[in-house]
DNA sequence: TTTAAGATGTGATAATTTACACACTTCCAA
DNA sequence: TTGGAAGTGTGTAAATTATCACATCTTAAA
């Protein structure tokens, strides 16, 4: 763990920008940077929220174990200067989800009577986190209805465009999940989500080698998601 | 249209009580209250958020039309004394839902703009209106995720708890749903709503006539719902 | 009261998806 | 370098669900 200085740092969050400079020092006065590394468990689902978690940097599943234990449903993917878990946070006392690091990640804990003292004190700071869990319920609103009304080329089709235009922000990409992760992202079997993108392979739609995907044809993608 | 009365109101948010009496008085005035018969609509998906929508009494369900406009998904059946479509009104600037009446409910209508400045300057009514957008998108992940990984007779099992748990909070009650709605709720279609629910009915797990449902064996349905 | 439109129940069939089996590949550590 | 564990691809059978067809019931308006 290091010392961080929430002044200069180059990922503060949109929010903490509406801070002041007293408010910022009040702030830096708790906050720890630790870096994680790919694969490691962040927080457990179940645990009790202590503090605030912001990641600054690197690639996170948000995600949540199945009754059996067996498998495991993906909420989301989030990326850098993105809070964790904020709805757990306000809405409850305790954390609903886990979050694992999918590559080497820096993440910052901010004392959570601090955040709630600057939240109260600081309007502008509140609303600017109000409008971030908004947009985010939406988006994972709009991700939870799409897939459910799809058949599974839909299903995969919309999943490569989120990876491409959400995540990744270009056409190729390496995919930081594996094929179960991404059948647990979208709801169906390991086995369905490779037929699928073989198929799409077939048909000259993506090119794969791996995990690395090249969409070929994106307005095909974008038909398909539509359509199917 | 009448004008209310904020201060005498009986059903004022958790929120809203936050407010001090010359704030309540800037939200009265501009403050309009309406009555809507069942079955009308309140709101189309895709208008601009011009007000503030609360629900003072009755039952509303917030839902999506379907891409090809032949079917809908059901949301969430929001109940007396809750904001209707907050994470639109902050996340963005229109409505991404359709909000339509299931019994005859009464509304008011608060100016946006008085609404944000609310916000902004008093940090404990900001604090409680992020708890209630928090607790809202958990309850919604959690029931989207439930019924992702459940076969029929648990998405319907689940629904049924739903109903009998936070809507109606009793054992036995009329469902102001048809069947088709129903199916929209949990992402199926009518039949097989249809033929579970008669299925539960004749293993005597619930009673059932027309709309009007009773559970008999509570615990039996937590099974099936956390089972299957 | 009558009548028509919409809502509901239910069996048979079709479509879709999962589950299983197993071969092959990749990657990491001994 | 090698062995094993985890990840992946793919055909086939089984399970699940949707769709279709149509009878019956309900409701609201004429």
């Amino acid at each position: 763990m290091n010392d961080p200085d929430c002044k200069r740092c180059d990922k503060i969050s949109c929010a903490a920008s509406n801070l002041n400079p007293t408010e910022l020092a009040l702030q830096n006065s708790t906050c720890r940077i630790a870096t994680i590394n790919a694969g490691d468990i962040i927080l457990p689902e179940g645990s009790l929220t202590s503090h605030i978690i912001y990641l600054r940097s690197g690639l996170v599943k948000e995600f949540q174990k199945t009754a059996n234990h067996t498998g495991e449903y993906i909420i989301n993917i989030i990326k850098e200067k993105t809070y964790l878990g904020l709805p757990s946070l306000f809405g409850d006392r305790y954390n609903h989800y886990s979050y694992t690091a999918l590559t080497e990640a820096s993440i910052c804990y901010i004392d959570h009577e601090i955040f709630k003292d600057l939240l109260i004190s600081n309007g502008q700071f509140g609303y600017k986190i109000l409008e971030t869990v908004s947009r985010e319920s939406l988006n994972t609103y709009h991700r939870f209805v799409s897939q459910h009304q799809k058949k599974i080329f839909g299903k995969v089709a919309d999943m490569l465009l989120y990876f491409s235009k959400h995540i990744y922000n270009s056409n190729s990409f390496y995919l930081h999940l594996s094929r179960n992760e991404l059948s647990y992202l979208i709801g169906t079997s390991r086995e369905s989500v490779s037929k699928q993108l073989a198929q799409f392979n077939s048909e000259g739609i993506i090119a794969m080698k791996g995990r690395t995907i090249t969409i070929i044809k994106a307005l095909e993608l974008e038909r398909i998601s539509k359509f199917g």
